[in-house]
RNA sequence: UCCGGAGUAGCUCAGCUGGUUAGAGCAGCGGACUGUUAAUCCGCGUGUCGGGGGUUCAAGUCCCUCCUCCGGAGCCA
């Protein structure tokens, strides 16, 4: 294949390719034909935008390039022009345009607007509209942006298991992994006899890398895991997914201030990555998804975030004018529409809450000398809500090991957690991003399942 | 899972207190047009009215039930 060009460096340095002849090679967004010239948008997806290609009954195939479809596949050849037409700078007059690949008229995507709601039926092309291609971009750098920043300060990148032994981990439903015969499983004295499955014992996909983390933080230092998680919780919200991707770093010697003050860090080098890398794409977000979608988003990168313990923001809720549907009392875990007063109301930004009372989190979060709160925090953001959960782990064995006997788990299930605690056990932090959530934060997109290529949600799992 | 809303043409939606041949815009197709930008103008077609059951002389419209989708809540990231 001759080589081509990619659209995004027609668009970056349009004066330098002003004369010379280039190749494209991408997909018919509009054509529009009339009796002796016509023009074809194409858009090769490196690029936000496509380019416009002028083409005119010199070519031997001109009638046949008039009847090509929306979503048809086409390499061209021609001159970069200055374009005398008042919406593109230049444009590419071909000189030879070749059908790669034909659509045709009953081509489910058309050169017109759809709803969300439809382009999830068809999310085999969607990548092919200019929201979708927006986003899916976006989620790249994204992506890009984590692994930088924690590269440049010398995380290992763990690879946290994918399947593990169920019981060990304690966040919520769990995928069954099992080779059994569903009909015809093989039974023990409780039930099904899980000694005979694959694994020797029964086995679910993760819901969380963060104990594999701590292990690795206590020989690494700094680690973070960035990879698929899946819960199957019958969540059906905007913002719960069955299959969705996590980034828990964890860090010893350090205390829930220095976890604060890296989740802070890494979610405004984030931001600032894209707004830099991505400007077009953040301005189409701006001006079709979410006006103030720039003007948060510089606001956080430029502003200190706050920060309130849970003490202090039930005082808050409970001097509120504000009617709640739920009361606020401490002891009770905030509801969704405290959180939504507190982002987007009273503190008008992002906000980190801490210290919540030990009953309503989980057992591996560090008891504080009050006796009645842990060292835990949430990161909330206006629109998306909880974006991040961390929390100060409980390094001290005893203290672990009762509060874990108070909730009634197991031990001997968490054996080489709790060793890990008698052999070098320090102090250690991290907490878990929701990957699509800062997606979301990020580009103003209102559903999880817009952001994520093939989504997996309770009852669809299509694609 | 709970509460609320919705499902009618390829898409977005209208269709009144049941009434006989179910509508519009857009997309598509055909034609016109020397510069379009979601082009414009003229012409053309399109339906298991989400599935099943029921009431009725008659059901897109009323009732029951199931399914799916959307918004909110819970669970969380």
């Amino acid at each position: 294949m001759s080589s081509t060009t990619e659209i995004k460096s027609l668009h970056r340095s349009p004066e330098s390719f002003v004369g010379t002849s280039v190749t494209i090679n991408g997909w018919v967004r509009t054509l529009r034909s009339k009796k002796s010239f016509g023009f074809i948008e194409i858009n090769d997806g490196s690029f936000f935008k496509g380019i416009q290609v002028v083409f005119e009954d010199n070519l031997d195939n001109f009638e046949e390039i008039g009847s090509f479809g929306v979503g048809s596949a086409l390499s061209i050849t021609g001159e970069v022009v200055e374009s005398p037409g008042s919406g593109q700078s230049i444009e590419i007059k071909a000189t030879s345009v070749t059908l790669v690949g034909a659509s045709s008229s009953d081509y489910k995507l058309q050169k017109k607007r759809h709803s969300f709601e439809f382009l999830r039926t068809i999310a085999h092309f969607r990548p092919r509209t200019n929201t979708f291609s927006a986003v899916f971009r976006i989620r790249s750098l994204v992506a890009h942006a984590i692994h930088t920043f924690f590269q440049e300060r010398n995380f290992v990148y763990l690879h946290s298991p994918i399947i593990t032994a169920s019981d060990a981990e304690g966040a919520g439903e769990m995928f069954r992994v099992t080779t059994l015969d569903l009909m015809n499983t093989p039974t023990a004295e409780h039930g099904v006899d899980f000694s005979q499955d694959f694994f020797g014992r029964e086995t679910s996909l993760t819901v969380s890398g963060q104990l594999s983390a701590e292990a690795y933080a206590l020989a690494f230092n700094k680690v973070y895991t960035f990879g698929p998680t899946f819960r199957a919780e019958n969540s059906n919200t905007s913002r719960h997914a069955s299959e969705f991707w996590m980034i828990e770093p964890e860090i010893a010697f350090a205390d829930l201030q220095d976890d604060i003050k890296l989740t802070d860090d890494m979610m405004k080098f984030i931001v600032s990555y894209v707004l830099e890398k991505a400007p077009e794409e953040m301005e189409f977000f701006n001006k079709f998804i979410d006006k103030t979608l720039l003007e948060r988003l510089t606001t956080f990168v430029n502003t200190p975030s706050e920060h309130l313990t849970y003490t202090k923001a039930v005082e808050i809720l409970q001097g509120s004018s504000k009617k709640f549907e739920y009361p606020v009392e401490w002891g009770q875990d905030l509801q969704t529409e405290h959180e939504r007063f507190l982002a987007e109301e009273y503190v008008k930004g992002p906000v980190f809450i801490t210290d919540y009372p030990k009953d309503i989190k989980a057992f591996y979060m560090r008891l504080n000398d009050d006796q009645k709160t842990v060292a835990a925090m949430d990161m909330l953001v206006p629109g998306v809500g909880e974006i991040v959960g961390g929390s100060q782990r409980e390094e001290r064995y005893d203290v672990l090991l009762e509060r874990m006997q108070a909730l009634g788990l197991s031990a001997e299930d968490y054996w080489w957690y709790l060793e890990l605690r008698k052999y070098g056990g320090t102090p250690h932090a991290g907490f878990g991003l929701g990957f699509e959530r800062a997606v979301m934060y990020v580009t103003g997109m209102e559903n999880i399942r817009d952001v994520i290529p093939f989504p997996r949600t309770p009852k669809s799992a299509d694609f």
